[in-house]
DNA sequence: CAACGGACCTGCCTGC
DNA sequence: TGCAGGCAGGTCCGTT
């Protein structure tokens, strides 16, 4: 699922609800995640004021006095803020439950996701000391892709997708990037001019900030924190498009397999 | 190191 | 209608 637009936009809608409340209790139905959630995170957060919701790449990160709840949604992962009457539908893994009866309910089908308590600062988990830079800093552009690129040999569409990178590019993402700047996804990073990174890194984030204006992109099951769906998905120009015509010159678009990712792209106007 | 394949898990869709 | 097979937004881990 989620892609950082939703996760962002996951954040923004949760926040407002729970940043300045405290923990009344924390209900696990189902702890096994990706990782075992701790057992006794009902103790660790009880009677804990959150103070804010934070975002490093797709993780959410609660800061609390003592330390940081690390959630990530995996594939299918989705947080909704309900009260604590709210009907338990399957696969409602854990409850977050906050005082004036407000409540954080993960829900995740395929418990790709993860729950996580730690005491340092969370850049320092090993979940997150390795990350590369936000795609919306500044940090991340032309020259930073050409340098990095130049020292490897391996296409661009998983290049951009590698989290060492930069984070946030998913699958979606990475494909409608590719097809914004015209270049094909098999590509070799080392074969690609300055002149094409800055254009790629300029539309990543404009993309990513797109999608973020507008809620996320909807596939399936993502709803964002107040369980409303995302509208970015009719603005997509080659993810889930294969054998369809290209938007912009007409012909048909192809799909190949990378790194057991489906890419899909124009032959005509990716290069 | 870097690159690759496999693994984790459920739901949904297709085709027989 | 039932069932097997393939596929899905992520990313860690072990092996080359």
């Amino acid at each position: 699922m989620p892609e950082l637009p939703e996760v962002e936009t996951t954040r923004r809608g949760i926040a407002p609800h729970i940043e300045g409340k405290s923990v009344v209790s924390v209900i696990l139905r189902h702890s096994q995640l990706r990782w075992p959630i701790p057992c006794d995170l009902h103790t660790v957060l009880h009677e804990r004021t959150l103070h804010r919701v934070h975002r490093r790449a797709k993780y959410l990160l609660l800061e609390f006095t003592h330390g940081h709840l690390i959630i990530h949604l995996g594939m299918s992962g989705s947080l909704r803020i309900v009260t604590p009457e709210t009907r338990i539908q399957k696969h409602d893994h854990v409850d977050l439950l906050f005082d004036e009866n407000t409540c954080l309910r993960y829900h995740d089908p395929r418990r790709f996701g993860a729950i996580l308590w730690t005491v340092n600062t969370p850049e320092q988990h090993v979940l997150l000391n390795k990350l590369g830079p936000e795609p919306l800093d500044d940090i991340f552009n032309g020259e930073y892709l050409l340098t990095l690129g130049q020292k490897r040999k391996k296409n661009i569409k998983s290049f951009i997708m590698d989290n060492h990178i930069v984070v946030g590019v998913g699958n979606i993402y990475a494909n409608e990037a590719l097809f914004k700047t015209g270049i094909r996804p098999t590509r070799l990073v080392s074969d690609i001019s300055l002149k094409e990174y800055k254009a790629l890194s300029k539309n990543i984030k404009q993309i990513l900030a797109g999608a973020i204006a507008q809620g996320g992109t909807t596939l399936r099951d993502f709803v964002g924190g107040d369980g409303k769906p995302g509208y970015f998905a009719q603005q997509l120009f080659v993810y889930g498009r294969s054998g369809e015509d290209c938007k912009v010159c007409g012909t048909t678009l192809e799909e190949i397999r990378q790194q057991q990712r489906i890419s899909v792209f124009c032959p005509q106007c990716q290069q």
